[in-house]
DNA sequence: AAATACCACAACCGCGCGTTT
DNA sequence: TAAACGCGCGGTTGTGGTATT
């Protein structure tokens, strides 16, 4: 059946999103909270697919979420989950509940390829040949196959990210947030997407104010913002933010996509209760030796994916 | 100082899946 | 049951910024 595209081509703007747009669509999310994204275009008066207004809040105006600056455990644990799972991205970001998969897939792409290859080439480290690593050859897997080898293979999966998880043991979760706000000037350092709307309701909904929000501001003004989740309370800030929609990474971490919330459950070997953090529920896993979940029942047909520890 | 190459990131596009009618 | 719809995911592209020549 020939499907209508998510929005009419004619009227639909593109490109970069102003700050007056994001200030559209921040308020009427805040008052309707995010979901039923057919319907915001044409509430909000936006000129944008509903597709975008979706993707512009999932990835940036969420409140919780943490941009660039990946730390070195983050970026170890990306390379591992990344082995582990191939590229879905979506699942991947479930470990990293700051992170937007759209975030991960970027640096993935601009940084940890190159330097995977790079360590593969230097040190013939590779074990799956080609640029893209183990992953890859797996997620080019059909799906089932892909299921049931992650099923079979969880030993290799809990030892990988035991890995990860044990390089920075002082640093608990990669859920530490930064501190904010960004000190101004520092380019490196992103703020938060809540900052960013602090600043952006300040700098907009103040009369006469000019364009470009104030600096690092360290108190947020307008009632906006003050009913904004804090950056700290990433994970129920944004659980709680999309608690009446399925949208978000972060709403996928806990429960959302099919993929990503199976993987999650077979891996942490818990539901989607209360939408714990991720990462508890990982470590959980990882320090629970008893193993006796029925993954051993479905470890016939092993195939190892070797160790992605190789990377390192 | 200007031109060029490279890099990083934001955003778009197409497809698939699940739900609704 | 099948079509229509809405949403999310992954791949790809466009653009601005930075580094190098």
């Amino acid at each position: 059946m020939g499907r209508p595209p998510c929005c009419d081509k004619m009227g639909v703007k593109k490109g970069p999103w102003t700050p007056e747009e994001d200030l559209m669509l921040v308020s009427y999310i805040q008052e309707h909270g995010p979901g039923n994204w057919r319907a915001v275009p044409t509430n909000t008066g936006l000129m944008r697919c509903s597709k975008s207004c979706r993707l512009r809040w999932t990835n940036y105006l969420r409140p919780g979420i943490k941009r660039g600056n990946f730390n070195d455990q983050e970026e170890k644990l990306i390379v591992h989950l990344q082995a582990l799972l191939g590229n879905r991205w979506a699942a991947i970001a479930s470990y990293l509940p700051e992170r937007t998969d759209n975030d991960i897939k970027n640096y993935w792409n601009t940084h940890l390829k190159k330097k995977l290859k790079k360590m593969q080439d230097a040190g013939g480290g590779g074990h799956d040949g080609g640029s893209e690593g183990a992953g890859v050859t797996k997620a080019a897997a059909p799906k089932g196959q892909w299921e049931r080898r992650l099923q079979t293979d969880i030993h290799t999966a809990r030892q990988a990210l035991r890995d990860a998880l044990s390089l920075e043991p002082s640093q608990p979760t990669a859920m530490a947030v930064p501190a904010l706000p960004t000190p101004p000037g520092s380019v490196t350092t992103y703020a938060s997407s809540a900052d960013n709307i602090a600043r952006l309701l300040e700098g907009w909904m103040r009369p006469g104010s000019s364009s470009k929000g104030p600096e690092a501001s360290g108190s947020t003004s307008s009632t906006t913002a003050t009913t904004r989740q804090q950056p700290q309370c990433s994970w129920d800030g944004a659980a709680s933010a999309s608690a009446s929609h399925s949208g978000g990474a972060a709403g996928a971490a806990a429960a959302q996509t099919p993929e990503g919330s199976t993987e999650t459950s077979k891996l942490a070997g818990a539901g989607a209760g209360g939408a714990p953090p991720a990462f508890s529920m990982l470590e959980n896993w990882l320090l629970d030796d008893g193993m006796g979940h029925g993954e051993a029942g479905l470890m016939d047909d092993v195939v190892p994916l070797g160790d992605p520890s190789e990377f390192f």
